[in-house]
DNA sequence: CTATTAACTCACTAGATAGTTACTTATACG
DNA sequence: CGTATAAGTAACTATCTAGTGAGTTAATAG
């Protein structure tokens, strides 16, 4: 404990321009995830924070800019996550299972950021397009998944014919729907695809359709 | 011909309820679809139709109850292709890649719904929960995978463990991601899914991932 | 201690947007 | 034919919503 004249907390100093940024920015996250970008409100996301309106517009300019900034925060946090994967000392058949679980266990680790890729795809990706720190800023999990495709190419465990953005494409197709659809797919056929129980279930249902698909033949 | 006092075309009555509704409705789902439930505008719908704005509040109450008709027939449109499916004459394997194939072609077919029910997605399904029509509807391409599932099990070719609505789940979701994700995906990696020379590919692809999964082993 | 500037507050506004009020006219039916 | 009513029009409004104008205060450098 921090010897301090009054008070047991931290005593936060009155201005902070990056705790101001960053809170703005964490309930902003929130609001555009949680309504779409024209559902959420500039009013809301302000009375949510400690700060007011004003300084929102202060510091990203307007609406679309800071929509824009939640976008490039969710990706970073995301590849940050990814750039982790140490998958090298396992067998390709290991490996592309870890590889699949861990896409797994990501997407739904992060819900807000699957509900703002689907936002940002009704929009036809057009704030992502206008963002220098986003288009094209390539997947490190992609880079994993090559890797092990081509060792278990020259391991002949592999079919040959597979393109590494096509698996990196059915994994993600899995992992989305299952969460960017639930809402849908639980109206309809009545099971909620992430229900604790049918967890472990659909995780290795993953990790099967992948390498037996890879394997096939 | 018919035999008209004098111009060539049908002559549309001046008033027509059936007429008014449905060029209202079509005009709403390309609204809605495009912008999304928040991003529509009434205003903008009621421009694009030869009829006022007054007539859609007359017939339709407000922006929710069009937008939940805008969901019911768009549901029934695509529920009606799906009756019509038949493979019962086909060997379970070629039967259930004709139905991964048939699921792939409508998909590709329908963006418009695709978007509606990512849109629908973003909403948590409220809509739907509030529409008596859509609630628990059935999927008539369930049935049909539920059948072809039973046949390769007593013949022998599937494995035995499948879950008829897993299956629907896979297929659905590779259709949908391909269709839905595709303005992100491209901004990312830079490959657009719906490349016509891409789709002969995907729906192969599609195909082999289904019964490589299903015959594994 | 003083000046400068970054961080912040409060009250306000133009324009958009869903929904309505009050009225008119074509059509069907006895 | 005439009248009830469904179908349609035009103009309007309350409210919401993104964005601002104009100033105040805390931190920092000299």
């Amino acid at each position: 404990m921090v010897a301090r004249p009054s008070g047991a907390t931290p005593a936060p100093p009155t201005r902070d321009a990056d705790r101001t940024r960053a809170e703005i920015l964490a309930v902003a996250t929130r609001e555009f995830a949680d309504k779409g970008y024209d559902g959420a409100r500039v009013d809301e996301i302000a009375a949510r924070m400690s700060t007011t309106k004003r300084m929102l517009y202060y510091y990203f300019g307007n609406k679309e800019r800071l929509y824009i900034a939640v976008l490039e925060h969710a990706y970073s946090g995301i590849r940050a996550l990814e750039r982790e994967l140490d998958v090298e000392h396992l067998d390709p058949a290991d490996a592309m299972r870890m590889l699949a679980e861990l896409t797994f266990d990501h997407h739904e680790a992060h819900p807000d950021f699957i509900r703002l890729v689907s936002i940002e795809n009704i929009h036809r990706a057009e704030h992502i397009a206008r963002s220098e720190a986003l288009s094209g800023l390539a997947n490190p999990a992609l880079d994993v998944l090559t890797r092990i495709l081509e060792r278990g190419r020259a391991a002949g465990a592999f079919r040959s014919d597979v393109d590494p953005l096509d698996v990196h494409m059915v994994i993600s197709a899995f992992c989305v729907f299952r969460t960017a659809n639930r809402h849908t797919f639980n109206a309809i056929f009545k099971r909620d695809m992430l229900e604790p129980q049918r967890r472990g279930h659909y995780r290795a249902m993953l990790g099967d359709l992948v390498l037996d698909y890879l394997t096939a033949r």
